[in-house]
DNA sequence: CATGGGATTGACT
DNA sequence: GTCAATCCCATGC
């Protein structure tokens, strides 16, 4: 008895498993999208992901554009581990690499919706205000007590675990804009936001806001 | 070998 | 709004 019939539409946008290596070997634009509204779980806390950002090496603002060194080896192997790099000499910012082994394109996560382990984060925020525990990429690795050693480590199996939607929610609507932060190639939209999150790193400009666009 | 610039944050004017 | 903290790495002399 088999009432789900073939060709019968899926109830909605199947998200695949962002806990399996195959869900990171695409498109980064497009897994940058889909991972809004997964949890991103780790050091017994969790959020649910509002803001991210898509980095590839065929354009200057990604690490890998200069090609394989030291530092971009992850980011240039194989799909589905995580790439956690120093910035500014203090924080460290987790982004999950994706497309096939030997491109370098990553998705950088930049603020999370806190959802377990509030204690855990705010100990290791030293701050007390919801809003202020994740709302930034080096903000929520503090919280998450994601750290430099986690660099290169499976995103299936491993330490960092990210799981799927709620596929009883409502799918969330994405809105996207330009990367904060960069100069180069700061004209790309690669910026992707759960519309209406009050825990995103910063507020989408008005135009942005408006256009929900879709120029990737 | 010296210099400068970050995928940032928090404190301060 | 401005600015320092702090380190890795690229570039240039």
């Amino acid at each position: 008895m088999t009432g789900l019939s073939a060709g019968a539409p899926a109830l909605a946008d199947p998200p695949g498993d962002p806990s399996s290596l195959a869900f990171y070997e695409r498109s980064v634009q497009e897994v940058a999208r889909e991972l809004i509204g997964c949890t991103l779980r780790h050091g017994g806390s969790a959020g649910l992901i509002v803001e991210t950002e898509s980095y590839h090496e065929g354009e200057a603002a990604c690490h890998a554009h200069i090609g394989l060194t030291e530092r971009t080896r992850t980011l240039v192997g194989p799909p589905g581990r995580a790439y956690v790099y120093r910035s500014y000499g203090i924080h460290a910012l987790l982004n999950m690499v994706c497309e096939k082994d030997g491109v370098g394109a990553a998705v950088l996560v930049r603020a999370l919706e806190p959802t377990e382990g509030l204690e855990a984060m705010r100990r290791r925020r030293g701050l007390d205000k919801l809003r202020e525990l994740c709302s930034g990429p080096g903000k929520l690795t503090q919280a998450l007590g994601v750290g430099l050693e986690l660099n290169d480590s499976s995103l299936s199996g491993g330490p960092i675990v990210i799981e799927p939607r709620d596929p009883a929610a409502p799918v969330p609507e994405i809105v996207t804009g330009g990367r904060i932060g960069i100069t180069k190639a700061a004209e790309l939209p690669w910026r992707y936001c759960r519309r209406g999150s009050a825990f995103v790193s910063r507020p989408l400009p008005p135009a942005e806001r408006r256009a929900g666009a879709r120029e990737d």
